[in-house]
DNA sequence: CCAAAAGTGTTACACATACACCCATGC
DNA sequence: GCATGGGTGTATGTGTAACACTTTTGG
């Protein structure tokens, strides 16, 4: 197999499957499109297409993240790769191998599913499926991935618009952990890890109306947390 | 994008490359190939093949394992998905999107290269490059993966024999870290882990012809490592 | 006896957890 | 004043890091 021959073998159809999150109002959302053909038709879907032929998947994964969501500058979403499905009867009419991708959003913008036909909604995470293909799947494995990745990178912050406080900070990862965690350590922490976040000087937010004025904080040019932040008791741990 | 039509778009050729490591005499060895045609005609590279129309990708990568290894039974070895890459550039002949997988072997079988022409060896992991293609980044991928994995799993046993000793255990993480540990702490550390390491009832081996013989383990049930084993200042910490 | 490798013990320090408590704002 | 959310302080336990030390083998 060391001999490539590009007629001596199937073409397989490239595609990028996008689990796009956002945070709103605390609670973990996910962009979901509504399919209207076959197979699938009427259920929902993760956004996702082609790539083209002279795209990355990565450069096709943002495309379609510009196009799904109606955002004119993707540029600085945090996009990353989680892997690739590739099991022949994934989709019933021909082979498709689909590179996954989860992505982030800060705000989430009411109005999209700007380029074509099919309508896409924000959907609370953990609304039932099932979804199409393998869909709940991949979603479950992003989901997985991105809660990972905040016990031990600076993560959390592509959540945040520019200045945030580290109330939302905090619900950041409530919201995708599911636990409460105890605000004066989870301070402590962000606080302790240098290059994480930054104070914005001087600058205070109203939260809810109510409340004291919370300080605002800028994202940091750290990406590694040391030692990372823990969250409580996530699977083996029999203490 | 959603209008599937399996004629309108280019076609891709998909791959698997696979970076195999093993411990020989405790040090870290990467499986590659030496090409024997252009591009990169007389460059080493990573074995891998392509995808047949009714496999997934990790059944290719398990059959080009077994092919490049030379091992009759791979079932029981460790292979895990890596990332997909897809750069429109990376092979000047045509479009290929590979799929790159990690292996771990316990033993490292002299003998290999047995499907094809292209001879296989075991390359000191850290030889100099540069290999075909976009290979050392694959390689510098599946590395940096490994050696992460092994802090927060139980990872290494898949580069042990069914029975091991805890100095063996220990000389994997050290090989693939590329950094001495204390012996007391890690030997603590294991045993306090449940499910980790199994010991064999009075079994114990002569390990360098001196020195004390050492009990025998075997791998336990456990796949995650709580708390994780961290490996001294890896990135980022100040301090 | 010496070298080498396995195995045990101990101490100091960092970190996490679980609270109690104070401050500023809207109603 | 009271509810709400931001911010500070402090004790207690767990886990790590860095060591000294003992044990068992081969030469």
């Amino acid at each position: 197999m060391n001999g490539y021959d590009k007629y001596a073998h199937e073409p397989f159809a490239v595609t990028v499957d996008l689990a796009v999150f956002t945070l709103r109002e605390g609670v973990l959302h996910v962009l979901l499109v509504e399919r209207g053909q076959e197979p699938y038709a009427g259920h929902r879907a993760l956004p996702g297409g082609f790539v083209q032929p002279d795209e990355s998947a990565e450069t096709a994964a943002r495309r379609e993240l510009a196009e799904e969501t109606g955002l004119s500058d993707v540029s600085g979403l945090h996009l990353e790769q989680l892997r690739t499905y590739s099991e022949p009867g994934r989709d019933p009419r021909m082979r498709v191998v689909s590179v996954a991708f989860a992505a982030l959003l800060p705000d989430a913008p009411e109005a999209h599913g700007g380029s074509d036909a099919a309508r896409a909604d924000w959907v609370r995470y953990g609304t039932a499926g099932p979804r199409a293909f393998d869909h709940d799947r991949i979603l479950a494995d992003a989901h997985e991935r991105v809660g990972a990745k905040l016990e031990y990178t600076c993560l959390a912050t592509a959540f945040c618009p520019p200045e945030f406080t580290l109330g939302e900070l905090q619900q950041v990862y409530e919201a995708v952990w599911g636990t409460p965690i105890d605000r004066p350590n989870f301070r402590r922490k962000v606080l302790a890890t240098p290059g994480f976040v930054e104070p914005v000087p001087g600058a205070a937010r109203l939260t809810g109306g109510r409340g004291k004025p919370a300080a605002l904080y800028r994202a940091g040019t750290a990406t590694t947390l040391h030692p990372p932040l823990l969250r409580p008791t996530p699977e083996g741990r029999p203490a």
